[in-house]
DNA sequence: TTGAAAGCGCTAACAA
DNA sequence: TTGTTAGCGCTTTCAA
């Protein structure tokens, strides 16, 4: 079984190797007649190009990267990173490029890899996923001119590309949410402040609370994404007698609840409890948890989209691409607003 | 900035772009000298083989992919690929190889992932996760003769090379722990038998009980990995008045937890349940999951080893290799013997 | 609209 | 131990 190629199409269809090159690559000025000779050829036979000769020759690989930095294993514990493999893989498959990913598990990988990816020309571009603010793989990769796409809020959207999730409107419309309700003393499981994603959903609730003309007082704690921290930050709150908190991520949520329940006290009746994801399956709590739900996926396809633009048009200028979260409205805060 | 190649390197180095090459690749006959003075070179600009040039002259692209099918939307909800994913990643920047996702979104997907995956020559090898019995991707691989490896236990393991938790063993495990602490009246929760792990865990189970004198009696309901099917099975167990029960995957353990607790019963002293996974954090259930622990992440760096020694000898011998299971003893069983 | 030909950066066989 | 040379399969001018 040996390797077809164009050549060898091209003396099938009885024409060169250039215009079977020309078809392959869909150019229009290939005769309509010639064109149908080769296709059927390559139909027949099965043909597809060698990825490896057309990168060496065109300079294009076909292959974006995404990389995931920072310490994975604990990443995976939440599906925030799944769904967002799952979009953009959905989106890499449906413009024929295949993606490749890039985990950084130590700080020590961050380096070597960052090399390998900008200095192999493995790919034509990559995503990065900002997880924690002040990264310099988007330096290197500035310097290599290699095009990139962010996924979250960098440093400087004035001249990267990115893709997020509008944190701050979002944890903006659980304030909202709270106070047609009828909660009045709202309290605030806040992300870690290192991150852009905690700080934007911090000052969106807050500015949310601030336009319903409510204060969060003292009634604030802040988590660092996982279960264990929002229990603790519950407990921390609960002297200060919130009937309402907002929590920064569905796991601080889970946390949260479970804190509120062992203090003996009832979801929603006592404290009506909203949350930052929407990523958890609804029936994993009890009471279904009411949450500000990002497209997780949608964000990965749109980085894919954006990227693909970018490597196909250096030129083109900095853009930023914010999805709009949906309130999935459960029964954590209850349904009806309480009485005053 | 223009790409620095062999020839370039070659002449700062005052050597053949052979003898770089020769350097760059590790090969002994190369004189220290000359090796001393291309490596400072090399050191000194930062300069980087271009992987598709290499591909293309080699027949090698030092990228494997790693092939996940069926519907990847409801995947990502439990932690098992996210885990197999970091173990992969991990091994194949180990050894200075890049992974690629396919996810194989639609049965449609899977004809023309599958032709592009072989056809394109973009990969050396790939992973395959067997999740239904019956694939026809390792059809096309064998035939393309594309080195493979399976995940989990392929319908012919005579012919095919493997990676796999031991799901039999761990699911005896169970079943003798249950007996150790004195449960006379176990059930099965049993994973859909679709799948080769689902009925490696139900014969280890049973084998397991035959082996301490237990019988399973009319005890047992299959479930389809759900949580939600989980509770719907426990509960056509309880009326049989069973005193324990072992659920096939965590997720099915979860939901049987909570219908047990719905019927106004306790857990463990009533019923005891033990699962089979180890993934999710133990603190996420109440009380927390005793579980039969499948090193998930190492499956991934093994298939990733064992890919690289068939592809590195593709005359190599089918090989199985199947990785134990732990018993991660918590609250759910109790920790001491019931009295008869 | 087509074909011829050069060359992308590398490896590997061969010769020296 | 080293260098020379011939491709790997494709894209891309350029000329016809």
């Amino acid at each position: 079984m040996q390797r077809l190629n164009l050549e060898e199409i091209g003396r099938l269809a009885g024409v060169s190797r250039s215009t079977v090159s020309r078809v392959v690559n869909g150019e229009t000025n290939v005769s309509e007649d010639a064109k149908k000779r080769v296709q059927a050829v390559i139909d027949e036979t099965g043909y597809r190009p060698h990825a490896a000769a057309r990168s060496l020759a065109s300079n294009r690989t076909g292959v974006i990267g995404l990389v995931i930095p920072s310490a994975a294993a604990t990443l995976f514990d939440d599906p925030y990173f799944g769904r967002l493999i799952l979009g953009a893989t959905s989106a890499s498959n449906s413009i024929e490029t295949t993606l490749a990913l890039f985990l950084f598990e130590e700080e020590a990988d961050q380096d070597s890899l960052t090399a390998k990816i900008v200095g192999s020309g493995l790919v034509d571009g990559v995503i990065v996923t900002a997880a924690e603010i002040g990264e310099s793989i988007t330096d290197h990769l500035r310097r290599a001119r290699l095009p990139f796409v962010v996924v979250g809020r960098p440093d400087d959207s004035q001249t990267a590309f990115s893709v997020d999730a509008d944190n701050r409107s979002g944890a903006h419309m659980a304030a909202a949410h709270l106070h047609q309700l009828g909660r009045t003393r709202p309290a605030l499981i806040a992300p870690p402040s290192n991150t852009t994603a905690g700080i934007d959903r911090r000052s969106g609730f807050l500015e949310g609370l601030a336009e319903a003309g409510l204060d969060i007082g003292d009634r604030t704690a802040e988590g660092n994404w996982t279960e264990a921290s929002g229990q603790t930050a519950m407990e921390s709150l609960l002297p200060h007698q919130p009937d309402s908190v907002f929590a920064g991520s569905d796991r601080m949520a889970v946390g949260a609840m479970r804190a509120i329940r062992e203090a003996g006290l009832a979801c929603p009746r006592d404290i009506a409890v909203v949350s930052f994801d929407g990523l958890i399956p609804a029936d994993q709590t009890s009471p279904r948890l009411t949450s500000v739900a990002q497209p997780v996926a949608e964000v990965g396809r749109q980085a894919v989209m954006l990227l693909k633009a970018v490597i196909d048009n250096p030129a083109m200028a900095p853009q930023r691409i914010v999805l709009p979260p949906t309130l999935l409205v459960r029964e954590s805060c209850g349904t009806e607003a309480t009485s005053p």
